[in-house]
DNA sequence: TCTAACGTTTCA
DNA sequence: TGAAACGTTAGA
């Protein structure tokens, strides 16, 4: 239950340590760390190696950001194809998921964790803005190279066969992905003016009929910590408890998936590509 | 195939 | 109600 104070005074000293790791701008180049007590902890998942900055995660302060989802929105023209077309294949599913992969890498870093209501300012900033931007070469480097997100724009080459959504910038959060396709959530056609959408409903249904896992948000405080205590019980019984460190449980996870959130935004685009 | 870690169940 | 154990999923 309650940790011993010895195991408080550590964690307020790894917090420390931590505090300047945390907002590293290169930590990437720590391959191994070693806490004050003598611990060499590495993040287990190896992906949270690569930290991100806090700017990164500051979708509002950059307009190229926003712009960036302009000219990346793309992947949301699958959807509007997988909710025109029911009959569409499995394996065309599967292509359309590795399209929307390879899509939200480039839109996830600026945009994750956006709560409903910053989507709704999100998209109040859009009617604003023409899809003419051409982003700056800093703003393709998000993890997505030139090359990629060209020809992934090529690929589906759909803004103008779903004018609707060639200009919508959608957080990869606002897809639900299920065993019968990826899809929006309800809500974010609402906040689009697409409710009306044919399909959706249909495909809502599949939702519930299957168990996601939820992913880690990667923002909060938690998350973004990347040194186990090896002190608490996560860590201490690591092999029988399959349990990430207390002290980087994501707060989100902590708490109980409300179905309605979950439509809204599964924890910054479940079945998507998160830290990479 | 292995590892990390989420979700569920069981137990104190 | 929280901790522990275990099943399971997802990614490398």
């Amino acid at each position: 239950m309650s940790e011993p104070s010895s195991q408080l005074n550590i964690d307020k000293k790894l917090n420390l340590l931590e505090s300047s790791i945390v907002d590293d701008p290169l930590p990437a180049i720590h391959s191994e760390r070693r806490n004050k007590i003598g611990i060499i902890s590495e993040p287990l998942n190896k992906s949270l190696k690569k930290s991100r900055s806090l700017s990164n995660y500051s979708t509002f302060g950059s307009s190229s950001s926003v712009n960036d989802h302009l000219d990346k929105g793309v992947a949301l023209s699958n959807v509007g194809d997988l909710t025109l077309d029911k009959s569409i294949s499995t394996s065309k599913h599967k292509r359309i998921s590795h399209l929307l992969n390879k899509s939200s890498r480039a839109t996830e870093v600026s945009v994750d964790g956006l709560n409903s209501l910053q989507f709704m300012q999100y998209t109040d900033m859009f009617k604003g803005i023409g899809t003419e931007h051409v982003p700056p070469p800093t703003d393709l480097a998000n993890g997505i190279s030139d090359m990629e997100a060209v020809s992934t724009a090529e690929t589906m080459n759909l803004s103008s066969e779903f004018p609707y959504l060639g200009a919508f910038p959608f957080n990869p959060g606002l897809f639900i992905m299920t065993p019968a396709g990826v899809f929006l959530a309800e809500s974010a056609l609402h906040m689009a003016g697409l409710a009306e959408y044919p399909t959706q409903n249909e495909l809502a249904s599949a939702i519930n009929s299957g168990k996601k896992k939820r992913k880690r948000c990667g923002m909060c405080p938690p998350c973004r910590r990347r040194i186990n205590c090896e002190q608490c019980s996560s860590c201490r019984n690591r092999k029988t408890g399959h349990q990430i460190c207390k002290f980087r449980k994501c707060e989100e996870l902590k708490k109980k998936p409300s179905p309605a959130l979950e439509k809204v935004m599964l924890p910054t685009g479940a079945a998507f590509r998160w830290f990479q």
